[in-house]
DNA sequence: ACGAAATCTTTTTTT
DNA sequence: AAGATTTCGT
């Protein structure tokens, strides 16, 4: 039953069960097939129990339908351990937390959590040389995707700047152990440390999975690679999955070598590869394989389809990013009357504020949509609050999350006296509990901000007793929505408050169907679960899907939109310098979300497209790649002007503005690689303009030295 | 302490 | 162009 319609190569990948396993898998060539089937059979013929076998997939979703079509071919039984990299790191944190001696109920802190606090220290510290959240954020994360701690980085750093990132680094760090709190890359590397430092764990999780799965392997990062070598024992079986030409997390600190190397670091293991692409007609896999051919750093395969040739893949030129929409979306909308739902169709884009224009088209045409990721449902005002208030009481030692609601809703503490508050909570090493119980006797706390924080505080302990106590997390949500006024300061009268009330209905109902499902869960669990969702997590497969590429990986639709094929945004590029953007890993990601798609593949391209302010255009490079594979010519693109901007400036030029018209150049200063000009537009005062926010075209220049 | 207005900086992608 | 942050007035 379970080897049914798997072809030869699949058969062997499922029945292989000798020793490690690569599996090399093309896009659409069921993977996801091969991996269920191989746990379904496993735990069939009984080699092995479940409790023996842990999967590791890219999203939790991914994870519960493995599972589910698990059970469906077995029937209901016990399911091995499957979940991301990441929940499964924090289910071991968690569950040997006595043992490494850090508590059960630690916080774990998601990237706003980390910005709020490195905005706090950066501003702290007052480093020199301009060293902004964002970059101090992946300076971190990158130093602790190579294992590198906050005193070997100070020893590494070569100049200023770094000896700065590594201060940040070590304040930061030690902040989240003082709240007990991981990041997300904690989780890896605290896992790996508490397998590497106690043999006993490491011993007992190796004699307890004889089995581990491992899907996009392509993308996992050193120490990941690391926790799996550290968890494969001498009677581990490891089979991975992957495809380098898919590895698109580079940035993040992915090594498609872990992939490559894998017959280096597993000896023995046998490599099967996966060519026959079961989803995509011939035409959209052969303008795909165009595509990632021009890629050098590749080991090389090329997809079989099994499907016809189909309709050839088609390059729409558009006016502008709304004209764009517009227009995907009533394609979207003719394809919908001929008989293909919404609902498997999707609109693929670089960036997340590509999406604002394909909403607005949505509403406009009555489709419904849905935007996959992005401002995440967790990541709202209203519903980061109420998680706050939670893990408060589930950790008294997380001052960040103390922090952000300590005056919501307000109780008379501004800025000064919250940084006095924080300042003797750290002075005084206590939880914030205790804090808060004292905080009317310390310096530079008001009267009545003693009250209220002392009033706070005693709130929240008695719903940390309802915690400790093991209620549910539904019942412990309402007491303190109720108890705490963060439900009152909202009015119901208000459109935009409202909206704020029903998200908080929703976080209800969803805590609610946790306590279901979970019964012994409690707020602890529920915390732990939440705090890892992933971003295809909550994608309910309900009409129009809207999506970044990365957010595409591992799904698939009929119908693919794939917008903003421009110069600059696909391949990307980032204008303030530093590093260039990976052009091959740019190219993977065109190819990721165009073999999402079955039957029919649209790319859209944009004349002209306003980002940050600054106007770009031309066609990405990639449609003249992919352009051998298009049956039909390419439209002519409408001869249309695109805005140039000027190579320089000087004294006397006459420009014209889009809204000011005509105007005469009265200085010129150089502004990095823009201009600042001041511009005479025959108003009383002259205009001053920044070149790059505004597309000026050049009128005539004077011949004039000026 | 708080809200409104002025100014500044910023954008890739996500667990 | 939008959002976040700082400054300013009450």
């Amino acid at each position: 039953m379970i080897d049914l319609h798997l072809n030869p190569q699949q058969k062997e990948a499922v029945e292989y069960d000798e020793g490690h396993l690569l599996v090399l898998a093309g896009a659409g060539s069921g993977k996801t097939r091969v991996l269920t089937a191989k746990i379904a059979r496993l735990l069939r013929e009984g080699t092995v129990k479940p409790g023996n076998i842990l999967a590791m997939t890219f999203t939790n979703k991914a994870a519960r339908e493995m599972g589910r079509r698990v059970s469906e071919m077995l029937g209901g039984r016990d399911l091995p351990r499957m979940g991301t990299f990441h929940s499964t790191c924090l289910w071991f944190l968690r569950r040997e937390a006595g043992r490494l001696g850090y508590g059960e109920n630690c916080t774990v802190y998601d990237g706003s959590d980390q910005k709020a606090l490195l905005r706090k220290l950066l501003k702290k510290l007052s480093l020199p040389g301009g060293i902004t959240v964002s970059a101090a954020l992946s300076w971190i994360s990158e130093k602790k995707s190579d294992l590198v701690s906050p005193e070997q980085a100070l020893v590494e750093a070569v100049n200023g700047r770094q000896e700065a990132m590594a201060s940040v680094y070590a304040a930061y760090q030690k902040t989240l152990s003082e709240n007990r709190a991981f990041d997300f890359d904690d989780l890896l590397t605290y896992t790996l440390e508490g397998l590497r430092q106690n043999i006993d764990i490491r011993e007992y999780y190796r004699s307890k999975f004889l089995r581990i799965l491992v899907d996009e392997y392509q993308d996992t990062n050193l120490v990941q690679h690391l926790i799996l070598k550290t968890l494969a024992g001498d009677s581990t079986r490891v089979t991975v999955v992957g495809d380098d030409d898919q590895a698109i997390y580079g940035w993040r600190g992915a090594r498609v070598s872990n992939i490559l190397d894998f017959p280096k670091d597993f000896p023995g293991a046998k490599i099967v590869r996966l060519e026959t692409n079961y989803r995509s007609t011939g035409s959209i896999l052969r303008a795909a394989d165009v595509l990632v051919t021009n890629n050098r750093n590749r080991h090389g395969k090329t997809l079989i389809p099994v499907l016809e040739m189909g309709e050839p893949v088609r390059v729409q030129p558009v006016a502008s990013p709304s004209d764009e929409a517009e227009w995907s979306v009533r394609t979207a909308l003719a394809f919908q009357a001929s008989g293909t739902p919404l609902s498997r169709m999707a609109v693929l884009y670089r960036t997340n504020a590509q999406s604002r224009e394909f909403e607005a088209a949505c509403r406009r045409c009555g489709v419904a949509y849905e935007v996959v990721g992005a401002q995440r449902f967790f990541e709202r005002e209203e519903i980061k609050d109420l998680v706050s208030y939670l893990r408060i009481l589930v950790n008294p030692r997380d001052g960040e999350s103390l922090s952000r609601i300590i005056n919501k809703p307000a109780r008379g503490v501004g800025r000064k006296g919250e940084e006095s508050f924080f300042l003797n909570l750290y002075r005084e090493g206590v939880d914030c509990l205790t804090a808060l119980g004292r905080a009317s006797e310390w310096p530079g706390i008001t009267p009545r901000g003693g009250a209220s924080l002392k009033e706070l505080g005693a709130i929240l302990a008695g719903a940390a007793r309802m915690v400790s106590r093991g209620d549910p997390a539904g019942e412990i949500v309402d007491h303190v929505l109720l108890s705490t006024g963060l439900q009152e300061q909202y009015n119901p009268e208000d459109v935009a408050e409202q909206s704020k009330l029903e998200n908080i209905e929703e976080f209800r109902r969803f805590v609610a169907q946790y306590d279901v499902e979970t019964p012994r869960g409690g707020l602890p669990g529920f915390l732990a679960e939440q705090c890892l969702l992933t971003s295809q997590d909550s994608y309910s497969e309900e009409g129009l899907a809207l999506m970044t590429l990365h957010c595409a990986k591992g799904l698939e639709f009929d119908i693919v939109f794939i917008a903003g094929l421009e110069e600059g945004l696909l391949p990307h590029i980032r204008q303030n310098e530093s590093a260039p953007s990976d052009l091959e890993e740019e190219r993977r990601l065109l190819y990721v979300g165009m073999t999402r798609a079955r039957t029919t593949l649209f790319l859209t391209t944009c004349m002209t497209r306003a980002m940050q302010g600054r106007y770009h255009c031309g066609p990405s490079r990639f449609l003249a790649e992919i352009a051998p594979a298009l049956a039909e010519p390419q439209a002519p693109r409408p001869a249309m002007p695109c805005p140039t901007e000027p190579e320089g400036f000087k004294r006397g030029d006459v420009i014209r503005h889009p809204r000011y018209g005509r105007g005469m150049v009265l200085s010129a200063r150089r502004r990095g690689a823009e201009w600042e000009l001041s511009i005479d537009f025959g108003f009383d005062e002259p205009k001053t303009i920044l070149t790059g926010y505004v597309p000026l075209t050049k009128e005539r220049g004077r011949a004039s030295q000026g």
